[in-house]
DNA sequence: TCAAAGCTCGTAAACGTTTGCGCATTTACT
DNA sequence: AGTAAATGCGCAAACGTTTACGAGCTTTGA
């Protein structure tokens, strides 16, 4: 297991290894017909840099830390996917790290990363009080948070605008006809679900309907919420004819709740999401959702990562990105005519 | 950004630095009042190791390479976030790398983990050439192949019992009334779509019934496969009344095809796939399926590495798990009576 | 009381790179 | 032809750890 280093070429090669390390690197201060013989005896010698040692001397890693809550979450593995790719884009590698929802867990593998010397950390906030349980910590690495607003907090993060997309649905949903229409969410809470909140609510005064929001003691991520809150709904007779729900995944426990209560989706009741995540578009599925832009999002969060890694007085930057509306199957056009 | 190290300790402490290591590292050969005032001084000062220069001599990353084609994937996220769970366990981190199911890329990211250092790579092929792309790089580092089976090959991997999975679920329709069973998949190409296919061939030829397997152009692991054949499928009068899929991929597909042409699942035909990814527990699809046992699979993945890792000599280990049929509402029981 | 053994700690080498500095040789310019 | 600049390469330090070896001191046992 013993593997060939720079001094081991060098020795063959005759020359020291400094050389050999400038023929590697394309250095300019080293002669051509040396370097073509050098390199020739490392592709020979089955040469593979050593990168620990690299990253020992230049106080650089290339690695990015990746903390979220589980990757098996959909939206959480489709961020992960188009980071990792950008990362690599630009010479980076990842380390993934799962928080399961777990705030000591969070900050243990944040300090851990720190260890490791990443060069830098992109956070999928497990819930709101992530950031001020990493606070004492993000000083020691440049972080950016995705997906979660900060609102005028002194840190970077790209987020969707959240409250132009539930504005933005409620809008539609309107234009179909819904007078009545329920929102699953809250207005406390996390300043994601605050802004969707408000946005629906602000929608709602504009076009001169009532507001009506519901909340859940399960997580707004989970899809029991969204079965708890439907049921609740579902067992007496509804004056609404829509349900916007604040996620995705609500709104998946919002099919499976009106499932069992033979309640059909949108003949009944339509329903409106919002994320995009890969769920939505499966057959029989076929949720109209607001999207959140995942892949812009994810290379926006490690281009603004690596500006700050590469100038440190670079600051601080709020990356607001355009939600749009993903009209499929899952509302009903109510007008009558 | 100046980092407090080891020395920095040591001067205060006034102390050399081989005793502020020991102290931190749990040696017995220091004294417990020295150690108790060192760690102090760590504590105060805000001292964090440097793993990469803790690599460097140990000779070891505590790193494991994880490769997939695609995060975004159910299965694969599933699988990863067991893995990295269970590494981080036993004190490993996971850098995660997507090939894309690109043959070119797997290779070049293969080679950047070994770059790395990583101490062992986790590998989830991405098609059924990966053994013989990845050969000449495998021994440059502990490798294990995860969810492919490699049949005879002198390398560890962890797999299902693909034969018995497709056998006991063509056991099952039959058990429902079941005569006329399509498969989707193929008898050729990787070693785990040849098994799957034979344990449906077996199973047929057992109950005395006729085999009868469909193909694509597409890969198996799409939902377009499936849509593809299901359409071909659905244009002629069908005597068969149930579907095999080798994937529950594939039985996304033809839930879409089969909402195209207006044929009911499971009333007109019934459904069954194969891995119970995350989708087929979904409200409305609810798929009937034969499970890999992730988690399972997952963990015995690290813990060979592990050995691999720690004992050079061990060799290889093949690990073949059992599937579990998981009956959800996609196969209808048609018996009369 | 003295040698042997046991603690505690410091010295220094090692891990595999990168790079500033200096030296020798070559090239260019007047 | 003589000086100045440019080129090609070696030397050695540095990055932050771990650990074998040895030194000095204290304890133990006969």
């Amino acid at each position: 297991m013993k593997s060939v280093t720079i001094k081991d070429i060098a020795k063959v090669a005759n020359v020291s290894y400094a050389t050999v390390s400038r023929a590697l690197s394309g250095s300019t201060e080293i002669g051509e017909e040396t370097r073509e013989r050098v390199l020739k005896i490392c592709r020979d010698m089955g040469y593979t840099a050593n990168y620990v040692a690299r990253s020992m001397v230049m106080k650089e890693t290339k690695l990015l830390g990746l903390i979220v809550a589980n990757i098996d979450n959909p939206f959480m593995s489709e961020m992960a996917y188009h980071i990792e790719m950008r990362a690599r884009e630009h010479g980076y590698n990842l380390m993934l790290c799962n928080s399961s929802h777990d705030l000591n867990l969070e900050r243990n593998v944040f300090e851990l990363l720190v260890s490791r010397q990443v060069d830098g950390i992109i956070l999928v906030p497990s819930n709101a009080e992530s950031y001020n349980n990493l606070k004492p910590l993000i000083s020691k690495v440049p972080t950016v948070f995705v997906s979660e607003n900060l609102r005028d907090l002194p840190e970077s993060y790209v987020s969707v605008d959240n409250y132009r997309g539930t504005h933005m649905g409620t809008e539609y949903l309107y234009s179909l006809g819904h007078r009545n229409i329920l929102y699953f969410g809250q207005r406390k809470g996390s300043v994601t679900h605050q802004l969707r909140a408000e946005g629906y609510f602000d929608a709602c005064k504009e076009l001169g309907i009532e507001p009506n929001i519901f909340n859940s003691t399960y997580p707004l991520s989970s899809v029991q919420a969204g079965s708890q809150m439907a049921k609740q709904i579902f067992t007496s007779p509804f004056p609404y004819t829509a349900i916007f729900a604040a996620t995705d995944s609500l709104a998946l426990g919002v099919f499976a709740a009106a499932e069992e209560a033979g309640i059909r989706i949108p003949e009944d009741v339509s329903l409106m999401g919002f994320d995009n995540i890969l769920y939505a578009d499966l057959p029989r599925i076929r949720l109209t959702t607001i999207e959140q832009p995942k892949k812009t999002m994810a290379t926006a969060a490690v281009d603004i990562l690596l500006e700050k890694i590469t100038d440190e007085t670079s600051g601080y930057s709020h990356r607001i990105l355009m939600p749009t509306l993903i009209i499929r199957s899952s509302c009903r056009d109510i007008r009558q005519g």
